[in-house]
DNA sequence: CTGAAAGCGCTTACAG
DNA sequence: CTGAAAGCGCTTACAG
């Protein structure tokens, strides 16, 4: 079944076919509507090949996510991600390629990406600061928009959440209830909100006049083992209030805690990054910020559809907006006995 | 750049090059070297599409996931399947294409699968026991394997874990240990995981003579809310143990109990079923059986790229092996011996 | 508003 | 072992 089929039964040609599945304005309505009807009743469906080479454009975008940091791939957010890019395309009718790009695969990758001439363009979740393919496909001319801002190039297009901006806030908000001594356990710090959500903790602290502490900052590497191995090291420098850049390494954090004999938020406040499903469901419940994850995947493929239709239409950047969920676990400020600085 | 080029520089025809680009044998040694250095050096990718509808086939596979069942997509069994597939895919040289099947563009999805010429083949986590893409992918010449049995049609090919028989296993376990007073929290009946648990439960009672008691099987929906509301309505039965049909599923129960005051596993013994990362960090950690999720993805696209070469090798079943795991949750018999703390 | 024809970049009998 | 040519199913100027 295909084209000339459709044509011979609607007795118009192969041209006119086209155009009705094309939507071009150039079919009388009468002939739009009949060719319209054997393409109903036959259940006809272009194939995209064909389509692709014909035209140039496939319908198809590429989703490619660097699996470099695959700790990540065990908790929802890339789960919520390739839901959120998925459904923007069935809403848009397009496709979506998956590349999961493991490291030993990489090269080959980008070249599958860049060149099979399968996709029209492509969102990558980019969560590396120096990542091969965003530098590749930069120097292509495939249309691409990234998840999560670039560090160094303004030209790329990207959708990125506050993680900055809203880290500051949450340490704003321990600042507020009156804790000092504020430590944190980051993420990987060559993923950029890694970086993004340090800098923000220590914007807050500066702010507000609060010297840095190099001690009370602990790399936990976004992983649950991570902050458990990050918030060990921490304890004995006695921090009143600990930010922990991802609620997975906050899980950990307070299994650490916890194991001391600890009690949170009374002799330790804690917050996370995330708003993870489960966030709320830790004793005690969770403070930390949430993101629109499956949101931010949607938009960045309603981006990418943008661009398509416009190439003009220059480097788009969008921040979503991040939300501070205040629960238990910081408290509601240092008690008398706790935080005194220094053992 | 396309095969023309790559001819021209090489110094055959556009047909020669293609040869070697598929390996057919027919090939002086000499010029097969010559066009692949030629490759290498433009880092030259074939058209896909152009492959595509000249072949008639692509390597491009679909994966088909039905969100029907959106509540799963939040703990990490999705994210570990398409992992595998991905990763037997990058292996083989293949892509995948996935879908998100929403209900709302279920219809959709289905032609855009079967009709789109752009895939070779499917694989389909079949979850549902009456999904309307399998219906339809029987139908159709497309050849497909499912992530989990059919449970009527046994001319399809799948690949699948030992649910049954594996719950039996871990019901045995509990019974050995003493415990008589079995429940069961199901996971939806319309899965095929969820009955296929249930079922085992079932046979692990009867094939030592205790009789099944309805009020002890109660319906979670593979949901955290689900598993605590269910464990809610067990408590007043007072069941000894409880076989839980998922570990997500368990978390809510053990929330369930420990807001009663109960001691697990002391005052009642609990077990999951698919050793979730977080399974072992529960307290108390959670007996449950391992299914290998990676490697069942990995092995469905094996499948069917085994079909794929030969499609005459007729329906292939595969059946994952499974393990119990032993963890403190389950305890060491009933009451009696309640007091002692873990190893 | 419509059709005939060229062309997208490959593969694959066919002939040599 | 190699090349010339047809053809895969579309789109899109071009001509009318």
């Amino acid at each position: 079944m295909n084209l000339e089929d459709i044509a011979k039964l609607s007795r118009v040609s192969r041209s006119t076919v086209s155009r009705v599945i094309n939507d071009d304005p150039n079919v009388r309505e009468s002939t739009r509507q009949r060719v319209q009807e054997v393409i109903r009743q036959m259940n006809f469906q272009p194939n995209l090949a064909a389509r692709s080479l014909a035209a140039g454009k496939t319908k198809v975008i590429g989703l490619v996510i660097p699996m470099g940091v695959s700790t990540m791939f065990t908790d929802p957010y890339f789960p919520m991600l390739i839901k959120g890019v998925s459904a923007a395309c069935n809403a848009n009718d397009y496709s979506v390629m998956l590349w999961l790009a493991e490291p030993e695969y990489e090269r080959r990758t980008i070249n599958q990406v860049l060149h099979n001439g399968m996709i029209d363009g492509v969102v990558v979740a980019s969560v590396l600061m120096d990542d091969l393919i965003v530098q590749a496909l930069v120097r292509s001319n495939m249309p691409f928009v990234l998840i999560g801002r670039h560090p160094t190039m303004a030209q790329v297009s990207y959708v990125d959440v506050d993680n900055r901006g809203s880290s500051r806030q949450l340490i704003q908000h321990l600042i507020g209830l009156g804790y000092r001594r504020i430590a944190t356990i980051t993420g990987a710090q060559n993923m950029i909100a890694g970086s993004d959500r340090l800098l923000g903790y220590m914007e807050g602290l500066s702010q507000n006049g609060i010297p840095i502490e190099m001690e009370l900052i602990v790399p936990g590497n976004f992983s649950e083992e991570g902050g458990y191995a990050a918030m060990q090291k921490l304890l004995p420098h006695r921090p009143q209030a600990v930010f922990v850049a991802s609620d997975t390494m906050a899980v950990g954090a307070l299994r650490a805690i916890q194991q001391t004999g600890l009690t949170v938020p009374d002799e330790i406040a804690l917050a996370g990054f995330d708003d993870m499903p489960f966030a709320e469901h830790l004793s005690p419940p969770l403070t930390t910020v949430y993101q629109p994850v499956h949101e931010t995947g949607m938009r960045a493929a309603e981006t990418l559809f943008d661009l398509l239709a416009d190439p003009e239409s220059g480097p788009i950047h969008v921040t979503m907006p991040t939300e501070i969920v205040i629960r238990q676990s910081s408290g509601a400020g240092p008690s008398s006995a706790a935080g005194l600085p220094n053992p």
